[in-house]
DNA sequence: CGGCTTCTTGATCAAGGTCAACCTTTGTGG
DNA sequence: CCACAAAGGTTGACCTTGATCAAGAAGCCG
């Protein structure tokens, strides 16, 4: 269950805005965003944080820690649709098509700001350059979709791995958290598997291979990539558009 | 080679309008609409509409036709991402990241209107409403994509082929494209294989089992689905959001 | 009637799934 | 402090799905 007891951190004084990968916001935007909060939540370890089906489900932003975004399939298996940073929108689907379909759950102690769904419309309507960053962002995330669909579909259980660990790796980066070549990498193996579409034991072998070949290493919820050029090598992977910054609320 | 001796309609008497799975426009809307409109082009069965790489890009919106939206991955193979129908929005990504990463390709004979990219700020400044019908089609746009994600990665071939022809029947018969149990389905064998990241020989095989299974028949270009529940049974299929209207530009 | 391209079918092969045993760590109670 | 249990992770043996290769059918023009 949600812990409230976070401290309350005004959004002119969040340490996320000063990030350069996010587009800062106007005077007014800020003042408008800053209304549209109306608390600051916590979840431990595993907790879900948004449930399939939920229709109320309250827009957020997550602020510190990892999340997992993932839906039942097949037989309820279990599929990991994307990994949430901090400064992802979170149940936007919710807020705005009234309902969510994918569960979200917590990977680390995260926070989160808690936003006022309805006023999105008001947004929109009061601030066009946000609106049109949100728009932007959505377009940009659908890119990285498209990505993954190839990965998925022309390459092998290696290039989808990569794919992930580049991803991760570089979204981690523009944040801050991702050192030289080293980030922290907390998905356990099973949620690794279950985000790559692979058996937990493939998995385990695919991991083997790339730290045989010097490509990457995963262990103790930190990963190493050596070499990122020579990991980029497994996979169809974009330049990283460094000019179009993200819309955080 | 793009041919643009087609009859320019005028957006006021646009039979897609007419359908009700789009938004109808509100008369300061459809004007700022029939403004951003500069031209009708038509493309022959099998041409490129656009070039994955291509700066300044055209937006368009499909007006006739099918197409495909598709991107070249691991080994040069060719992935298709998505089936374009009429009414969808054609390279937004290139009027609003400025670089669209994929390419199109028309599978029929297909005609499309032009709109002038630039103007989608102001379209944004000036129809509020507009702009946020449009965010809600890039999210609904993601829902269907992580459908699609889950079934491709818990799922089998069967799965994979069901998903892809109860989405595009029920794409066409919102459009009223298809009758009953039966709707038009243009994409040759090598197009579906890569539509489905199969083998076109495994495709093959993958058809002639839902034919023998009286689950789903591809024969001359048309599909027949006897019996959209039973196909339906193959797969993780959401059922259908009635409420959430298309923008249409 | 060739000579295309598209589609199907059969035989073989490899990537990855599944099952099971085993090896760590971590945690818990005596 | 140790014994044991439980959960996460790795490894090996075997099997299934779908890829690959190759040969035919079936249209569809010239």
């Amino acid at each position: 269950m949600p812990n409230s007891h976070v401290p309350n951190i005004p959004c002119a004084d969040c340490p996320l805005r000063r990030k350069t990968m996010f587009r800062p916001l106007a005077e007014p935007e800020l003042e408008f965003v800053t209304r549209m909060k109306s608390a600051h939540v916590g979840f431990g370890q595993r907790e879900n944080i948004v449930e399939a089906g939920q229709v109320g489900a309250p827009l957020m932003t997550l602020f510190e820690g990892w999340a997992v975004r993932y839906r039942r399939g097949i037989g309820g298996r279990r599929h990991i649709l994307s990994i949430l940073l901090p400064g992802d929108l979170v149940a936007a689907e919710g807020a705005l098509l009234g309902r969510v379909e994918h569960s979200v759950m917590a990977i680390t102690p995260v926070s989160l700001c808690v936003l006022d769904g309805r006023t999105v419309a008001q947004l929109f309507a009061a601030h066009t350059e946000l609106a049109l960053a949100l728009y932007r962002n959505q377009l940009d995330e659908m890119r990285w979709f498209d990505v993954e669909a190839v990965n998925d579909c022309t390459g092998d259980a290696l290039a989808r791995v990569a794919y992930v660990f580049l991803h991760t790796f570089d979204r981690l980066r523009e944040r801050g958290l991702a050192n030289g070549t080293v980030c922290g990498f907390p998905l356990r193996r099973a949620d690794l598997a279950d985000r790559v579409g692979l058996s937990a034991m493939h998995l385990s072998r695919t991991l083997a291979t790339l730290k045989r070949q010097r490509l990457a290493t995963l262990i103790d919820n930190t990963l190493y990539i050596p070499s990122r050029p020579r990991l980029a090598g497994l996979v169809h992977y974009p330049l990283p558009d460094e000019t179009t910054k993200r819309a955080l609320l």
